[in-house]
DNA sequence: AATAATATGTCAGTGTTGTTGACATTCCAA
DNA sequence: TTGGAATGTCAACAACACTGACATATTATT
């Protein structure tokens, strides 16, 4: 259905890929991700944030109390590119820094309350996107689509997959 | 395994999905496309390039004699953002431009010998991965991947995917 | 106590990639 | 001939990434 057919294995095992199947692969995933951005980069057009405001929100909610560090290893970016967001999303009172109390050269991120709503409207129709998705191709293919994409995914990157849903950070 | 358990379908046939389940799919795709464009990145930044180079390369590889308005359409950017790309790399010598026979308005669009090179430089590391990946999550988690995949495209992006894989455009 | 390392923030500069808006040219078609 | 489609180009701008340098707390080490 997906890919015509032909994913056959051989003797052992192994999968037989030709380089039009990965090609098709590949395509895939560059049109899926821009159907995948494009609900919240409408929002985030509206309050001319971009796409790093959005990540930072969702990062941010999902390990609330999160330091800059932290939120800098997740994302991938030079602490300068994180600070130019997270600088206007503090101004503009989404998220909360506090100095740490342990440690008081670290801040502690969280979001407030108009911090939570916005990720949360970004977060939405994103959800119902990929929710339809799923939906469309069945429990089945769902499955098979996260184990791919954990198997596409850097192996030090994959840590942070883990480590956000999972248990605490330290 | 990629989601811990836990897709069960109702008595409609019906995906149950949680937030959570959900966010770990957004998630998996943003890590996963980081790693996804980490080894052609490598080879652009040796050549300063960027991304939009690549995918100019990759569809005009895929399909030779493509005019500006197919790519356009393809890309999905404005043309001064395509001709910017585009413009480089005929003055480097990747790509050819020549003038429609029928429509002389039309820029058809091929690789040179040096383009097909270096396509074929960043189309290796790509594929390497992806197939890394399949062979790691098997068949039928690849088939359900990309039936995950086509079903979060733009219907409307769709089309251009089938479109460049199977018959001719135009 | 002095020193080193860590965590964070900031400034300045640069590059890629996207956007609008305006305008010119060429050519097809009615 | 006129209208519109296809293409190219110019200028200006914004988002978001980068590097390099520097400042300031705070904590850790010696």
């Amino acid at each position: 259905m997906a890919q015509g057919q032909g994913w056959s294995e051989n003797t052992r095992g192994l999968l037989f890929l030709t380089d039009e199947q990965l090609r098709k692969g590949i395509e895939a995933m560059f049109f899926a991700y821009r159907g995948f951005t494009a609900g919240p980069d409408r929002i985030l057009a509206e309050k001319s944030y971009g796409r790093a405001h959005h990540r930072a929100l969702h990062f941010i909610q999902r390990s609330p109390g999160t330091t800059v560090n932290n939120l800098l290893a997740t994302l991938g970016v030079t602490k300068q590119s994180l600070n130019r967001v997270l600088r206007t999303l503090i101004k503009d009172g989404l998220v909360l820094n506090e100095v740490g109390s342990r440690d008081k050269r670290q801040r502690h991120l969280t979001l407030t309350d108009p911090g939570t709503e916005l990720e949360r409207a970004l977060s939405d129709v994103q959800r119902d996107r990929m929710r339809a998705a799923y939906r469309q191709a069945g429990a089945e293919s769902v499955h098979g689509f996260c184990t791919v994409l954990e198997a596409m995914m850097d192996p030090e990157l994959k840590g942070h997959y883990q480590q956000v849903s999972g248990g605490d950070h330290k």
